[in-house]
DNA sequence: AATCATAATTGTCTTTAGTACACAAAGGAG
DNA sequence: CTCCTTTGTGTACTAAAGACAATTATGATT
């Protein structure tokens, strides 16, 4: 009557090629053959819901210590038609790609605008763990996850400009960005492909300033 | 093994006489005796998270049909010694103090700076959920609950400074709020115990923008 | 070595938003 | 009718946001 199943689904995003991307799985077996997934697991009444999340991230993706926060609870009667589970999704922040490229699972970083077909109820709390990190990457805390060090100013005005789905002018970013005093320069420049080379820049540290 | 017990806590807040607050029961028996506790409930397996909070409300408080959203989960090992118990906080807003004075068991309603000594991690949890009322409270969708008909300026104001911890300029805030056009004045006035009466307002329909 | 293509860097002016500040008006109490 | 309390209102100044184009550093090409 009380034992309730509890699953801990992470949303591991992180930030390649401009653009924000969610780590999803494929399913392997029926139901839902050939469907993507977010890396989850069952939760034992002897761990946390950190602990959970931990050992599976190591086991299942082969990572460690990284950025997570709970994010939203799904505890429908029938999202798993199964069985009785209720889903804790966590958010999860990756500085650069560093699964672990052994993993015999199918596996796929996908542009958060671009979710493929999922099992289950996985795209409702794809789309509310999306609009959470996007809220927050507002912020300079979430923002240093993403950027953790050496990143180039049209790099960030990249991320901006997909959360806030519009285009920015060039000057007025850079001077907004540099008067709120939240960066420093490296003295280190990015190794482009074409034109000019970006300077590269750090966040400065224990800065909790909102950008936008 | 994977078995977990569950309970939802509501924190139930209000906008009173100029202050934030929040419902709090007196714990009648051992262990805290005396304590003061969030209006929690045991969730069975037959109900929705959001099923499991309403049956509260309506059995142990006397009230339904009020805002709520999910907060937080508490999934330490110990934060319960006796036995095991996955917590799963809500924040939830009631316009006016609704709460049934038949009531049997004993409330009453703190200021969100002034918790009293509370069982278990609940005053963990209150200070999360406060955090977050906050920072919700920024945005004028949450507001509008807050304030559903009829509050004055002075009286939005008032909210504000506790939850900036700081004193605004009369003048400019009305400037401010009237230039974001999200309010309507009622043509009524306050009927006030002294001084000049003020002004009623409403909040506009669908109008989501932050204030700070 | 010179030219081209690409992408990054930089400054000024205009417009808008924020801040500082003091007195008049509406009602209730005596 | 006077006093007390609280709300309502306007202007000048400062800071931030927005519009806007030319120059520079590098790799690739000839």
């Amino acid at each position: 009557m009380f034992n309730n199943k509890i699953e801990v689904l992470v949303n591991l995003f992180t930030f390649d090629n401009g653009e924000i991307k969610i780590l999803l799985l494929k399913k392997q077996d029926e139901p839902f053959k050939g469907y993507w997934m977010l890396p989850s697991n069952l939760m034992s009444n002897k761990e946390s819901l950190d602990e959970c999340a931990n050992s599976m991230l190591k086991d299942k993706i082969g990572i460690t210590d990284i950025y997570k926060e709970t994010c939203d609870v799904f505890s429908n009667i029938d999202r798993i038609p199964e069985s009785r589970i209720v889903g804790i999704s966590i958010l999860g922040i990756m500085d650069t790609v560093k699964v672990n490229n052994n993993l015999n699972v199918e596996h796929e970083w996908f542009n958060v605008n671009n979710i493929p077909k999922t099992i289950y109820d996985n795209g409702i709390i794809i789309a509310k763990a999306v609009e959470k990190l996007k809220k927050e990457l507002l912020n300079t805390k979430l923002l240093k996850i993403f950027f953790p060090s050496g990143f180039t100013l049209p790099e960030l005005q990249k991320l901006f400009e997909q959360i806030l789905n519009t285009k920015l002018d060039r000057r007025n970013f850079r001077k907004k960005i540099i008067k709120l005093d939240i960066i420093e320069d490296t003295n280190e420049k990015n190794v482009s492909m074409t034109g000019r080379p970006a300077k590269l820049y750090n966040f400065k540290n224990n800065i909790d300033k909102d950008l936008f």
